[in-house]
DNA sequence: ATTGACACCAAACAATCGTTTGTTTAATTT
DNA sequence: AAATTAAACAAACGATTGTTTGGTGTCAAT
């Protein structure tokens, strides 16, 4: 079995995920706006008008790298989940840790997601706003499963979680708390009262 | 005492205002990127050059939108801050009230902080950085006040809680909740605890 | 009446943007 | 070996970007 020519090496579709990886790096960072179709060709080692082999144009190149961020979020919090018979708490708490985590990686994918806006490319915002309910709904589903007080209402308290977590990316330094303890410092503010004796 | 020339009427200084309120919409509503110095002086009904005799560059013109809003959006928590005698606890949902209304407001001032990070005018970060901690810091006063269980980190607890309170301006839609309804139900959420009995 | 700052206009500037076009190289298929 | 296709290059396209320059009418003070 030293047949090492089945497994289809066709040399199609290698560059494209240099490509993709690329401006997901550069869009994680500058914004989209920001970032132009000569900054990514020039990290590919390619010319600008090369993209549009790929891709036909700047917003459906974002489109993609929001899919994918999609994808390996999902396949990220699939992975930490301990499923539907752990402790729904101790379930919330390993699905945030592994969703901070991920948004502050060197992995690029997940924080495009939440720097880029999907009205940042009209031409494309519709794929962008279902890909991130495909999202947000797999977070619902672990809330869904929380004994929660009567009157706490699950949407709000999503809505919140992920905004209070999405923000991380904007203030944490390198050096400061780890991603899994603010994770579940997080979790533990919701679960526990927050009010001493006053 | 009828002399109205003291008051220094000079017919200068007025448009400057103009501008810099239709700047706000723009960068509200597009982000900085995606607002062109055209489209501001179409609005205000001059011409592009024109905005270079009040401000020097788009990334001091954004720097001036932003601390106006820091501004109005501090007198806006002033006035309703019931102040250091009050409850604390009802003291943060007054104060998080009026933020919440304020960044969903039409008044665009507001918006613009929450949308435009400092990286986007990197000639005017620095500006925009100090700006948006002048802010911050009012809000953590508040929250000194509040009586915690022990081992909760204030700092955590600020960015966790604008960090949410700032991602209203994401999901929120026309006819949902108000915004009291929204910050009254978060504060309530970290006041009390969420967890029913499981 | 003259002056001088003020607040703009008119027109252009160089640079950069996303994208298109025609061509070329190298790998694969026939 | 010939034909085909994938994946790029090379070079430009028109449009738009933030900004600059020089002129102009208007108003307040002299």
């Amino acid at each position: 079995m030293t047949n090492t020519a089945t497994q289809t090496p066709t040399r199609a579709n290698n560059r494209i995920g240099v490509v993709r990886d690329i401006a997901a790096e550069l869009f994680a960072e500058k914004g989209f706006h920001e970032t132009t179709m000569r900054d990514i060709a020039r990290r590919a080692g390619m010319l600008p008008g090369s993209i549009y082999y790929h891709f036909p144009s700047k917003a459906d190149l974002l489109a993609g790298v929001y899919e994918e961020g999609v994808s390996r979020l999902l396949a990220r919090i699939d992975a930490a989940d301990p499923g539907p018979r752990a402790e729904p708490w101790a379930r919330l708490e390993a699905v945030m840790t592994a969703h901070v985590e991920a948004i502050l990686d060197r992995s690029a994918y997940a924080r495009v997601m939440i720097r880029v806006l999907p009205d940042a490319a009209p031409g494309a915002a519709a794929r962008l706003i279902e890909a991130r309910d495909r999202y947000e709904a797999r977070i619902a589903e672990v809330i869904a499963r929380l004994p929660l007080a009567p009157g706490i209402d699950r949407r709000l308290l999503r809505l919140f979680l992920l905004g209070a977590a999405n923000h991380v990316q904007v203030w944490r330094r390198e050096g400061g708390r780890s991603p899994a303890e603010i994770a579940v410092a997080l979790v533990r503010l919701l679960r526990d009262p927050a009010r001493g004796h006053g």
